[in-house]
DNA sequence: TCTGGGGTCCTAGGACCC
DNA sequence: TCTGGGGTCCTAGGACCC
């Protein structure tokens, strides 16, 4: 006896552009990309031209001349992803959210409730599209991986269910790249074994994968192709670092355009630390030359951090070293720092209301952090007037935003 | 014409301890 | 003085995901 197809696989379609289309009915039926100087996501108009997130936008425009770029409406996003994940939620707890637009189910408790799994994927199809006006494809089989890879196929707008009795007949027609973990590189060095499809990589001798891959890629993939997927639904994972990046073109690698970036990375990721009251041991920084290639350097400390000016401290240290032990790179192109090591939870007494910050800035205090204290004065009053009204000074140092803030928060894992 | 931003996981080598 | 093995933590890099 075989276990039932119980994972649900949902994804919204070309989620960002269909939120434009939805509200801006006279974009329905065009080309359209959200974004600017780069694609963050193409309707499927435009994908019909080649058109993909993540290109420029220069590049996109060639492909598609009449393609139309719109401003994103950041706060419906977050607000639709929200409630599409929600309409889930309505049929089981059971949900691991992915990302803004995507999520798995486990409904196997919920049939007696709501009907078979394909009736369900049906009916969350039926209800997103009613309530929310948005094109959800979905997936349904006996494990993620193939949830997942079902919901793809199903795409655009569409539903597929993998019966349990004919999995790998479903499986082996599939190109490799459909997999979970087969990126570009894999690809190509599945290419050069001769293999391009999931039933090719299924007979190919395990050895030779494990040559070619590595010993653990080799044998995970080899799984796979045969339709072992070990990963469990887990519903409520936190994350476990926090970071942020800059892209700044090709700028000197000078104290006057590491600091302030430094400063500003350090400011949006303390913040999201210390609301969450998980700060981090180790700190991490990346420094990416002009031709692209990145070098890393991280650090853990003794005790974990989330004060924003230790935190900026120690990336410039960092990427001081970096810069010091290539003297040879004079221009950089993007500054990053992340923050992992993350607490569970923070001391009590550091929860503390903003009335105990003159306790904590006066020197010897038992809180021990002025700088703590500082930052929870400049929480509290962004919280009431927006992140702009004091802090860090990089609106008016014009640090570079090649994205917008509000962006970047859609992509922020739940701490 | 250069390629955004936030994450996860894996690997491999070395330090250090028992 | 030389040898060894397991376990854990740290660091750097890379592939991949959305």
């Amino acid at each position: 006896m075989v276990t039932a197809a119980t994972i649900l696989h949902a994804d919204l379609d070309a989620f960002y552009a269909s939120v434009e289309q939805l509200l801006d009915p006279s974009l329905r039926g065009k080309p359209i990309a959200v974004g600017g100087g780069v694609v963050l996501a193409a309707s499927y108009e435009a994908k019909a031209f080649g058109v993909r997130g993540g290109m420029s936008g220069r590049q996109a425009r060639e492909l598609c001349p009449q393609l139309m770029f719109v401003g994103g409406h950041f706060k419906d996003y977050q607000r639709l992803g929200d409630a599409a994940i929600g309409v889930l939620g309505d049929f089981t707890p059971l949900v691991e959210r992915i990302s803004i637009d995507e999520a798995f189910a486990d409904v196997a408790g919920c049939t007696h409730l709501f009907g078979s799994p394909a009736d369900i994927a049906a009916a969350i199809r039926r209800r997103v599209r009613s309530e929310l006006g948005l094109p959800i494809s979905v997936g349904v089989a006996r494990t993620k991986h193939l949830a997942k890879i079902a919901s793809q196929v199903a795409k655009p707008d569409g539903l597929v269910v993998v019966d349990p009795d004919s999995e790998l007949k479903f499986l082996h027609g599939l190109p490799v790249e459909l997999m979970w973990g087969v990126g570009p590189v894999t690809k190509a060095r599945l290419a050069a074994m001769g293999v391009s499809t999931i039933g090719q990589l299924a007979k190919s001798p395990e050895t030779s994968l494990m040559r070619s891959l590595g010993p653990a890629a080799g044998e995970k993939l080899a799984a796979l192709a045969w339709n072992r997927d070990p990963r469990e639904l887990r519903p409520h994972r936190r994350a476990h670092s926090a970071g942020a990046q800059s892209a700044l073109g090709k700028r000197p690698a000078i104290e006057r355009v590491i600091r302030p970036t430094l400063l500003h990375l350090a400011d949006r990721i303390a913040t999201r630390l210390r609301r969450k009251s998980r700060p981090g041991r180790t700190v991490t920084v990346r420094v990416r030359f002009a031709d692209m290639r990145a070098v890393t350097r991280s650090i853990t400390l003794d005790a974990p951090v989330d004060a924003t000016l230790i935190l900026a401290q120690r990336a410039e240290k960092l990427v001081r070293a970096i810069l010091a032990d290539h003297p040879g790179e004079t221009v950089i192109s993007l500054l990053a720092i992340s923050v992992s090591h993350l607490e569970e939870h923070r001391d009590l007494e550091l929860d503390l209301p903003l009335g105990l910050a003159d306790e904590a800035l006066r020197p010897g205090s038992r809180l021990g952090s002025a700088r703590w204290a500082a930052d929870c004065a400049v929480d509290k009053i962004r919280d009431r007037f927006g992140w702009d009204a004091i802090g860090d000074g990089s609106a008016v140092l014009g640090v570079s935003r090649s994205v917008p803030d509000a962006f970047r928060e859609l992509a922020e894992k739940e701490l």
